[in-house]
DNA sequence: TTTATAATTCGTCATATAACGAAATATAGC
DNA sequence: GCTATATTTCGTTATATGACGAATTATAAA
């Protein structure tokens, strides 16, 4: 017999609606090779960079990704040690099922001509319009 | 060298949109046993057949649930068989996380009392207000 | 064929969500 | 301290979604 109050359902649909959106799909798998800044995420996904921050919050607050500042910039990556356990089946699921799609192709693709500019140029490039 | 079309990435949105709704989850656990007719999801939930209709379909479309005519009534079922892997491994992501979930127990729960009720009897109270 | 009824579809409303640009915040370098 | 700048927060707008009841559809029984 236990008091433990199992609360799995906020954890699951908080999840589930991390994962139900397509920018936040392609953000989520840009990560999967190592952490990225914000603004080489907007670069990739040509979004607002507070479009893609509030995406970043979501995917942070369900547990899926973890955000460091560093300096100026911020470190995104997938939470793997620190994460619970139904986040981190959940990144199983999502990274075994996109891993070889066409669309996440194309942005990981993206994403190695974005490695190629320096990051201080990239985000001077996003704040002058 | 393939021209395979990877799609997944529509799959899995569609998917993780279906598992983002909280009756919808409880609707999909409610499954776990067996299938289940339209009117006995109805009558654990409390909300509208409209309502429970539109979620079963959604969960139909996503591959999670299939959904046969048996006469009058419709049975829903986890489609274990012949879904998309993506499917399965959500569905066994989601069963995982919220087998022992205490919203999904107290589902459970009130599901053992509809069972005790003649469905019959179940959908002429739903109807006759 | 007519009637009853389980489920679905339709029309409507209220709420939630995603996008943007502008303003605010926080940190690095002078 | 001040200035530059990477990110976040805020306010707004358009669209998506979930709920309901009424109307429709499809099947069983009479």
């Amino acid at each position: 017999m236990t008091n433990y109050k199992n609360n799995n359902f906020k954890t699951a649909v908080t999840i589930a609606k991390a994962l139900a959106d397509e920018t936040r799909l392609r953000a989520l798998m840009l990560l999967a090779d190592g952490p990225l800044c914000l603004c080489q995420i907007v670069e990739v996904l040509r979004l607002a960079s507070s479009t893609i921050s509030k995406h970043m919050s979501i995917l942070q607050q369900a547990g899926l990704v973890t955000g460091r500042k560093k300096g100026r910039w911020m470190h995104f990556a997938w939470s793997d040690g620190d994460s619970s356990p139904e986040a981190r089946q959940a990144l199983d699921w999502i990274n075994g099922t996109l891993r070889n799609d066409d669309q996440i192709g194309r942005d990981r693709q993206r994403l190695q001509e974005v490695l190629a500019i320096e990051p201080e140029q990239l985000c001077r490039k996003q704040n002058q319009n």
